[in-house]
DNA sequence: GTTTTGCAAACTGTTGACAATATGCACAAG
DNA sequence: CTTGTGCATATTGTCAACAGTTTGCAAAAC
């Protein structure tokens, strides 16, 4: 933990060099925070606390609120403050909406251009995601079917796609009920990634739009299905 | 100019109270000048003189250019400035690969709702657009085309599907041959329309997917064709 | 006991000033 | 004449203080 945070040091003041501006590292630091659940949504962020906790003034924890809230995660009331972005069942459907004709995209785009170097890649993470569901590992699981999903946004080489894509998954990661998003039916989730797979190898873009768009609405429908069950 | 002015004052007294802030309404003071022109892809943006300009300090300047930096519309470079973001014909044809995906999955979800009275505003503007193409009324037609396409992101009530596509949108808007864009083969994109149109008249999600899609698709080969003519 | 009014504390919005960095020109060295 | 160096200027990044608004509590009125 410790040689990981001076590992991150050392990377950090590289982008800090690169990106300069306390700003860029403050929003980092804040974004990551939220992302990672230790503000839970409808909490108020407090500009001088957090200026404090990270040892700076309120004008960078300013400058990250705005981006903050354009990314759509915190909502800002004038004269009141900023708040975690609440995401209701019903926003979630709406992301899932737009990501799955995103997703969707990035598969046909991707089904166009795609290297066997990538395809390689996208295989061996599916390899490792049939082991970690083998052993429900949902652990293991997790990072592999984001670098999975992540893997194919940045193969088609546009940045604009891939940036919508991350900012939709980053909405979502704000849905409250975080563990069940993923949580259920991932058995069948890497049945749908093979089929996606297919479709790339075949370099077949209508196929691949569909297996990708299927995809994410499963993923969908399984958030609704799990909403009602208990709620 | 001087009337427009004052009626602009009034509004914007309202649009300040209701949300409140200098920060927004410089924003969109600033976004405003952008997107009409009146900075060519990128000039720098001085902070102080567009803060002497507003009649503000160069804090709310700062704020508004973090936000048009998440939006894509200007770059920001440590210690240099902010200028208007450069979006070459690559960059435009990439948009327009993420603009089909999700103006197609805009067509697919307002197929799947439609009412009558939305079909009624849509075959109302296809009808005024078609007048305007008989007339070769190009100021006529063009923001017609833009009120049939956001009545239909809108329409589908998913407000992040429509904040993702009229943020494409608008950086497609800061593409150099700015009139080019639209300029072409505007006599085909009612045909195109129309296809839109039937399929969502029919609530087939699939087919309006497909004739969104393709309509974008158009517009995008079309910019392509027009850049190689003569560059 | 409940509601309303008024005050005090806290916080946000804005501004102006200070420090650090980049730019451009003049001048000197080769 | 060209290239490199150093200083003056301008601009950005950051900060701390001021002004305006909201919130919460307490006291008074009903």
């Amino acid at each position: 933990m410790k040689t990981m945070a001076q590992q991150n040091t050392a990377l950090d003041a590289l982008d800090l060099l690169k990106t300069s501006s306390l700003s860029r590292v403050v929003l980092g630091e804040i974004e990551k925070m939220i992302l990672s659940g230790n503000y839970s949504p409808g909490e108020k962020l407090n500009e001088k606390s957090l200026a404090d906790r990270l040892g700076v003034s309120r004008g960078p924890v300013r400058d990250a609120f705005q981006v903050l809230h354009t990314r759509g995660l915190v909502e800002m009331i004038p004269n009141r403050g900023v708040f975690v972005q609440q995401v209701t069942r019903h926003d979630a459907v709406a992301i899932y909406d737009v990501r799955a004709g995103v997703f969707g995209t990035a598969c046909r785009l991707l089904a166009e251009r795609i290297t066997s170097a990538q395809s390689a890649e996208l295989n061996l993470l599916l390899a490792q995601m049939d082991s970690a569901g083998a052993d429900r590992d949902l652990e293991a699981y997790f990072p592999l079917n984001i670098a999975f999903h992540t893997a194919i946004v940045t193969g088609t080489g546009n940045a604009i796609l891939a940036d919508t894509y991350l900012g939709l998954v980053s909405r979502l990661q704000l849905f409250r009920a975080r563990g069940l998003v993923y949580g259920g039916g991932f058995a069948n989730s890497n049945i749908e990634h093979r089929a996606i797979m297919a479709a790339l190898d075949a370099r077949d873009p209508r196929a691949a739009f569909e297996a990708g768009f299927a995809h994410v609405q499963a993923g969908k429908a399984r958030i609704i299905k799990e909403g009602h069950s208990h709620e």
